[in-house]
DNA sequence: TAGTGGTCTAGACCACTGT
DNA sequence: CAGTGGTCTAGACCACTAT
């Protein structure tokens, strides 16, 4: 019998251990998208443990999203989708109803900086990269950002070509560092949009602002980001799934 | 080897089979939450499937929290926990975060009466029972409800004794008509307040307004509430988490 | 057709709760 | 202590996919 695969976490359960092990093998990128992994039997062999042992392992990955099934082809890891991902991470709806197109994108400001005291405060660090950004859509300014992400996990962020910059942040940060946004946590409240805002957003100084603010968390439930986004309050919608 | 245990519902695998029983031994209420349901190796013998089939059915229903395991003890209908349901169900902070008590209820109007357009077809019918209630946070009012249920699954409500409505609705759903809310759609919106909800609210028409529609369903997904809850926009706060 | 995941079995031993 | 769920095994056969 073995005792620890990779990671000797305490005396957990075999197929704990096992999915501990698999999840590394997907956050270092040595399983990724592209092929499937092992079949479940080859992973039985290599650990040494039954394959229902790793069936109790994958199952566990499959309800997290991270790998997906598919009968007599494999078992892959889950691509991201990013664009599902504005919608499960910014459902923002027309008030209609009907999904909103994915806005555009424009980026003010990107600089290594003191992150303010809500953001150090969840991102556990001051030491933050700030970017400010501009949604809109068909020229419509509909969204504006402060999002703050630590320098230790996304260093060199700001200094990344213009043109590798595409509308949506989250798979930047999968592609070029490796870190993927597993869920995260949404508040909402209403304000007054100040002078600095509403101008951004082509609105008056006064008008009501909904505001946005989020918390990200990586794979393994590090907060990796903290965004405040406001927009303006007519015409707002945020949709929400309970459990 | 038996064929369909209560409901042969076409050629599901054996698992399926079991777990829409189970599901339904809870609905009809003949599973309750006072007595652990018989263990797994007597429901392996009562079915003629192995135990292991049996623990594949339960995990499903552990999954979706109609049921929880005790090592040892016995696996139960887990209680729905009305208390945490507040929170589940109206993420409603204060501004500092701190979890809000629950609000006390007063209700204002119970009758039969026609669905308006939004609950009648989110409903499917347009014969409901309209609850309007106010709710309080040490006597200031915080939340004007106005809520539709459907007539057919919930007869008699309106002419339940003052004495057995409690704070919270959910309970009384469950109790006396084994509805029991599983999940729900939430949508946030902003507006003004109309000179009736204002006067309720205790706010002035025209004030800004935090909207929040929720359709809310049973274990079988069905719409069985339509809600319109509305709060005076300062100091609104509404949480969400995303997977 | 070979290989994959999907289902299912009939056991075993362990960890825990109740009496 | 007997009984429960928790873990794990070493198979079997089926359904599906790719070649």
């Amino acid at each position: 019998m073995m005792i620890g695969f990779d990671a000797p976490d305490a005396r957990l359960p075999a197929y704990a251990r096992l999915r501990d092990t698999f999840t590394a093998r997907i956050a270092t990128g040595e399983w990724t998208p592209d092929h499937p992994i092992p079949s479940e039997s080859r992973l039985a062999q290599e650990f040494d443990v039954s394959v229902g042992t790793v069936r109790k392992a994958v199952d566990g990955l499959v309800e997290e999203g991270l790998l997906e099934r598919r009968q007599g082809s494999g078992t892959r890891v889950r691509a991201p989708s990013f664009s599902a991902s504005l919608f499960r991470f910014f459902p923002i709806r027309e008030t209609d109803g009907s999904p909103v197109s994915i806005p555009s994108s424009q980026i003010i400001l990107r600089s290594v900086t003191q992150a303010p005291a809500p953001a150090a405060s969840v991102l556990d660090t001051e030491d933050v990269i700030k970017i400010v950004r501009l949604r809109s859509l068909s020229d419509q300014p509909v969204l504006f950002e402060e999002i703050y992400i630590p320098t230790e996990r996304f260093a060199g962020f700001d200094k990344l070509p213009e043109s590798s910059l595409g509308p949506l942040l989250y798979p930047l940060y999968f592609e070029h560092f490796g870190v993927m946004v597993k869920r995260a946590s949404d508040e909402v409240s209403f304000g007054k949009a100040s002078e600095r805002v509403a101008q951004r957003l082509r609105i008056r100084a006064g008008d009501p602002l909904a505001v946005i603010e989020r918390t990200a968390f990586d794979i393994e439930n590090r907060p990796i980001e903290w965004r405040v986004a406001s927009g303006s309050a007519t015409n707002f919608r945020y949709r929400s799934e309970i459990n």
